[in-house]
DNA sequence: TTTATTTGGTTGATATTGTCAACTATTAAA
DNA sequence: TTTAATAGTTGACAATATCAACCAAATAAA
């Protein structure tokens, strides 16, 4: 298989992914991106949660993260305590402002995944979802070599 | 439906195409970039073509497209003339070294597809596609209103 | 037909995402 | 115990993306 049409249609999907994401963000009004949404996601799900905890999940960059972090912290949504496990690591915790955000984010999220998987029956999604997972392996292997 | 999960596979599947595009990119040397790539596969692929036509396709900004196209140009792989049916926009057309590395990226194009769609029969390929259509056109739409 | 508006494209400024390299401090391995 | 690996930070910078202001040409409205 070699169609080009198939990797314009992802590509058109993310980009107006990236756009509903970034106007979530904007409805939120805190000043955070779509990045930080996803990280203070990830540290109310997994908490105590590490930074390389996140980078692992993400597959992103330590410094980037890194980033996102210290600015969820500077707007007091997160802290950062000692990891009695390692002294060189630190947990992530939300804050109550930061837990309380993350439940609007939830509600924003599900009309996100609402109105993108409308007219889509669960066992299409779950499908599509499968590919998807297939895909991603596929390049990351790709990758990797 | 309301998963979280639906979402964070397409994030994933996001980020291994763009690393996937990114290293197609270098394995040019050229010093272009996945976007610019991108662009000129579109004008090779319906030449004459405008700077709209551009903008169209991809759903992007007119500033990021004039910059993309400058640098084709200036690459020598695409020509500007004048549009003998309006004088505020101009053709483009791609040079023969331009032609040249389309054919090139097409050959790279078909192995992304062949790596990223291993093990994923055409049918369920095709049913990929029509959903993430779908949830593209679900999100426009919503991004429109 | 003259004015007003829209359209195609350019330029400047700036935000977001992402990576690489160098570094510190701690932990684990030889 | 010297060495190597790991967790995290910081600096620099590339790639992508958008907004606003602008020009010139084209279209619509008066």
């Amino acid at each position: 298989m070699s169609d080009q049409s198939s990797l314009d249609s992802l590509f058109h999907l993310v980009h107006a992914l990236k756009r509903q994401l970034h106007s979530q963000a904007d409805k939120l009004e805190l000043g955070l991106t779509p990045m930080h949404i996803r990280v203070i996601k990830i540290i109310e799900r997994k908490k105590p949660c590490t930074a390389l905890d996140i980078t692992d999940f993400l597959g992103r960059d330590k410094a980037q993260v890194t980033r996102l972090i210290s600015t969820l912290i500077d707007n007091g949504l997160v802290t950062k305590e000692p990891n009695p496990n390692d002294k060189r690591s630190q947990y992530l915790n939300t804050t109550a402002a930061g837990a309380e955000i993350v439940e609007k984010i939830k509600g924003i999220d599900a009309e996100t995944v609402d109105v993108m998987t409308r007219d889509i029956n669960a066992a299409n999604l779950a499908e599509f979802q499968r590919i998807a997972e297939i895909m991603t392996r596929n390049l990351q292997a790709n990758n990797e070599k």
